[in-house]
DNA sequence: TATCTTTACTAATACGTTTTAGTAGAAATA
DNA sequence: TATTTCTACTAAAACGTATTAGTAAAGATA
């Protein structure tokens, strides 16, 4: 069916070599004849001819490949984010493996040594805990490594993400802006780098304007059952709150169905998510939010992964993508 | 730094034949000496040997790849059945080669040419128009098929798809059932064969029934810019409405929108969606659907389309998901 | 002891490409 | 005319694996 250079060769009595070279635009720097290479060019696209990529690779060692993995590409941040880099990516015809670890280190480990077994040419990974050997294999394989949205600290990866602190820190000044003299967090008891900095920036925020710090965190373990009941007895505790500013968006909405009550009436302070959802445009109340820019924060990975890839491995940069205050 | 099999058989002093053998769990029937075979075995673990899958396709002509072919992989529906897909193929060895087509054409082309040469083993695909052509030169290079969503009537494959007809009915009864009795129905202006065969159901109901039909066909091209006023404006125009059902979820959202009065109270009689999403579970009122179970479709894609890849290609099938009612 | 079997391997070929060194013949140089 | 240079190619090796036919040595059979 799919003809080989080698049938090419023989039907055109010819050398391999000869339409190898064709093919690839070396005639002139391997002085095939005009006339030859006419004849080459016109019988290969007469029949269709597709190269089997997968011998190409073996002798060039390129797959023009590069893997991308995330937690979860059917979320609303990691789908949205993979559409992005495909798309940059095909432009320099290069395509994705991806694959979902849904935050369990066997699959992470699966994932890569199929990347690695793939001959990937690098690697686009959003760090769930407890991957720091993985990232270590990688980089132990020679294969480039770009880390986006959360890193290890422990592993020196060039790392692309937004400034936690610092957007907490705006969210802050903006909740205070429009009035909230007493806002609360609420956030995840878990210790992932980028819910401790936002929660750090609060805890400052409050250290110097001299508001009363309030501090839900909530079981990352067991949110869905835990998470509504505690959320609704914490505030009614706390009944000079003014304001909740959530360290994420799923916080957020579970949020909105712990304050709502029965009557489907709300509470009747501003909230705040860090991270925005389809959701809080259309809700009433609408949400304001910290909102993670995806274009710029895909287009950045993609071009120091590609530049890792041409130039070859270099020492590891931090790169950060200045975020959104969606004010609704 | 990857050590080859050559190389390992060097530093064994035995052949690379062996090697692979004994890697392959082929020592027994090519009679290799267990005594060998420990030795073999635990030196490839030391040296921590991992196959160039690459070398390995090309030989025995398997990629365990499939390619999977959507519009958006970014959005709510197929990024979530994209995870399951992976979830399903991870547990048979194979990988997923993704990609979004954002409905152009020449992407589709891009993509498929790009996976006949990685020589995936099969290709899963929700077609969107004009895919004909590509359909049938996947066909061609004899790889394995599988439609899913929506097909081509014009070409004849495996397809895996729900119900519209008889979901579309299933909603009127629903609503009738809780007493709606001039309910309207708003869809899409678009041929494409599923939002055509719900708005056949509705009309069929209407005439079943004796109801008035009222359809609003919403501008495929312009959504964002007309949708919104061309609800608003249709429904104070049929004022006697006491019920509407949406042909997909992102019109029930624009409905919502448009429904909506500034003091941020809902209009007053039911919505009804086709496909489910996040937000019809949290906002009040809440909002009932016919719900495409994303599990067992994707279960039947990947097992209709490694029965083609292991046992050959055989004569196309439909094969019918059933939808579920979700009241709420 | 001559022949047949079995055991335990290995040599050789193939997969489809790229790439480099080589070569036969023509043309130019001395 | 003998040597060098150039032209237009091609032969061969390499990438890393799988597979099949083959083989030497040992053991069994007659």
């Amino acid at each position: 069916m799919a003809k080989s250079i080698k049938e090419i060769a023989q039907e055109l009595n010819v050398s391999k070599s000869t339409v190898s070279l064709v093919i690839n635009h070396k005639a002139q720097q391997a002085r095939i004849s005009k006339d030859l290479e006419r004849r080459v060019l016109d019988y290969v696209a007469k029949v269709g001819y597709k190269p089997n990529s997968l011998a190409k690779s073996l002798a060039t060692g390129r797959s023009n490949t590069i893997g991308l993995i995330v937690e979860n590409i059917g979320d609303s941040f990691f789908g949205p984010f993979a559409l992005y880099v495909e798309e940059l990516l095909r432009k320099k015809n290069y395509h994705v493996l991806y694959s979902s670890t849904l935050g369990d280190p066997q699959n992470a480990q699966d994932i890569i040594d199929f990347m690695l077994e793939k001959k990937v040419e690098g690697i686009l990974l959003a760090p769930t805990v407890n991957l720091d050997e993985h990232q270590r294999k990688i980089l132990e394989n020679k294969v480039p490594l770009v880390v986006f949205d959360r890193n290890s600290p422990e592993v020196a990866t060039h790392y692309v993400h937004i400034d936690n602190g610092d957007s907490s820190r705006k969210a802050c000044s903006y909740l205070q802006s429009i009035g909230c003299e007493n806002f609360g967090l609420i956030t995840i008891d878990s210790d992932q780098p980028q819910m401790l900095a936002r929660k750090e920036a609060y805890l400052k925020f409050c250290e110097e304007t001299g508001m009363k710090a309030r501090i839900l965190q909530l079981p990352y373990r067991r949110l869905r059952q835990k998470g509504i009941a505690a959320v609704r007895s914490w505030v009614s505790k706390n009944m000079d709150l003014d304001g909740l500013f959530f360290t994420t968006n799923y916080l957020c909405i579970l949020g909105l169905k712990s304050l709502r009550t029965e009557g489907g009436e709300h509470f009747n302070f501003p909230l705040f998510s860090f991270d925005d959802h389809e959701l809080f445009d259309i809700l009433n109340p609408k949400i304001s939010c910290i909102q993670q820019p995806l274009e710029p924060l895909a287009k950045t990975c993609v071009k120091v992964l590609l530049k890792e890839i041409d130039r070859g491995i270099t020492s590891p940069k931090e790169y950060v993508i200045s975020t959104n205050l969606i004010k609704r």
